[in-house]
DNA sequence: AATACGGGGAT
DNA sequence: ATCCCAGTATT
C-alpha cells in the first residue's frame, strides 16, 4: 500500500537511473510519428537487439508514410525478413495507406482511431500517443506489466503477471504528471535490465524501497506451461509457413509442384493439399496471391504481386 | 479464455 | 532443448 507521499521520490528515483543507466536506443532521439509506428509495430513479441538493425534499414527504403504506401506489398515483406510474424508487414503497409488515403498523409492521435488500424492494439495505441505524440495514456508492455506485478502484488512465480485489469489503476498511479515519454522509456529499460523475467536484480533497482517482492523474486518457482502445437511432418503449421513466406521472398511466382520440391515435400501422403490449405491462408492474409503465368498455369507470388 | 502467429539469441 | 521477446486478431 504505497503511501501517496512516496511517489514523488518514487518517480525520482526510477527516472535518476534511468539517467544512468539507460539503454541508447537512436529512434527514441526525434520520434515522428511514422518512426515510432514503425518501430512499434516491429518490437511486438521481438527483442530490441534484432529490431534495430532491421529498422535502420527500414527506414532508409520507406523513409515516410508516403513512401511505403506507394512501394508495392511484396517489398515491404522482403524489407520484413528475419523478424518473422510476417501479417504486421501487412498491417504495417495497410496502415500507410490508409493514413495517405484517408488522414491526409498525418496519422491521428485519437485512441479510438488508432485502435481501427490493423494491427494496433492496447499497448501500440498507448504507446503512439505517447511516445510519438506526448499525449497522456498508460503504457502496459511485458515490461511494465512484470515491474507493476512484481511492485504491489506478492506473487507466486517470477514469471507471474497479472491481468491488465489489476494493473492499470496502479501504473496510472504512479506515472507523473508530464514527461511521459521519459517515464515509460525508464521502465521499459529497467524491466528488460534489472527487473527480468527469469532473474530479477533486486539489488540494483531504484524501486526497491517500495517493492513489495524486493529480494524474494528468485527464490520463487518458475511457473512452466506447456502446450504441444499439433505438427505436420514433425514441425508446426507455423513454421511451415514461414519456410513458404520466406521461399517467396527468395524467388516468387512459384508453382505448387516448384513450393512442395523445394520443401522437400512429396506431392503423396497428403502433402499437396495440406500445403495449398496453408497457401489459401497466407492468401487470405494477403502474404501470397495467385497469379496466372505466360504459359497459362498458377503461380504463387509474394504479397499481392503488383 | 484459448490459440495462432516467427525467428533468433539467451539460458 | 527450452525460454523469451516494446502484442494482436481470431475463434
Amino acid at each position: 500500500m504505497l503511501p501517496v507521499a512516496q511517489i514523488p521520490k518514487l518517480q525520482q528515483a526510477v527516472l535518476q537511473w534511468y539517467h544512468q543507466h539507460r539503454r541508447e536506443l537512436w529512434w527514441r532521439q526525434q520520434p515522428t510519428p511514422y518512426v515510432v509506428l514503425v518501430s512499434e509495430m516491429m518490437l511486438q513479441q521481438t527483442q530490441v537487439s534484432k529490431v534495430a538493425p532491421k529498422l535502420k534499414q527500414f527506414l532508409q527504403q520507406f523513409p515516410s508514410f508516403e513512401a511505403l504506401a506507394a512501394a508495392p506489398l511484396e517489398a515491404v515483406l522482403r524489407a520484413w525478413q528475419g523478424l518473422g510474424y510476417n501479417r504486421r508487414a501487412v498491417y504495417l503497409w495497410r496502415i500507410a495507406r490508409i493514413v495517405q488515403e484517408q488522414y491526409g498523409g498525418k496519422l491521428p492521435g485519437d485512441r479510438s482511431l488508432l485502435l481501427q488500424l490493423p494491427g494496433v492494439g492496447e499497448y501500440t495505441a498507448a504507446a503512439l500517443r505517447v511516445f510519438a505524440f506526448g499525449l497522456p495514456d498508460v503504457i502496459l508492455d511485458t515490461n511494465i506489466k512484470r515491474i507493476i506485478s512484481r511492485l504491489f502484488f506478492t506473487l507466486r512465480y517470477r514469471n507471474e503477471v497479472m491481468p491488465v485489469s489489476m494493473l492499470r489503476g496502479k501504473a496510472a498511479k504512479i506515472q507523473p504528471e508530464r514527461d511521459l515519454r521519459q517515464w515509460y522509456y525508464a521502465l521499459m529499460d529497467l524491466g528488460s535490465l534489472v527487473c527480468r523475467s527469469t532473474v530479477a536484480h533486486c539489488d540494483q533497482c531504484p524501486l526497491q524501497p517500495w517493492c513489495v517482492n524486493a529480494g524474494r523474486v528468485n527464490d520463487l518457482p518458475v511457473y512452466r506451461q506447456r502446450r504441444q502445437e499439433p505438427t505436420f511432418q514433425g514441425l508446426p503449421r507455423r513454421i511451415w509457413r514461414g519456410r513458404i513466406v520466406e521461399l517467396l521472398r527468395q524467388h516468387s511466382g512459384l508453382s505448387i509442384e516448384q513450393i512442395l520440391r523445394h520443401l522437400q515435400l512429396c506431392s503423396e501422403d497428403g502433402a499437396r493439399s495440406w500445403v495449398e490449405a496453408v497457401l489459401q491462408q497466407l492468401e487470405r492474409e494477403q502474404l501470397v496471391a495467385v497469379r496466372i503465368n505466360s504459359s497459362g498455369s498458377s503461380v504463387y507470388v509474394l504479397g499481392q504481386g503488383e
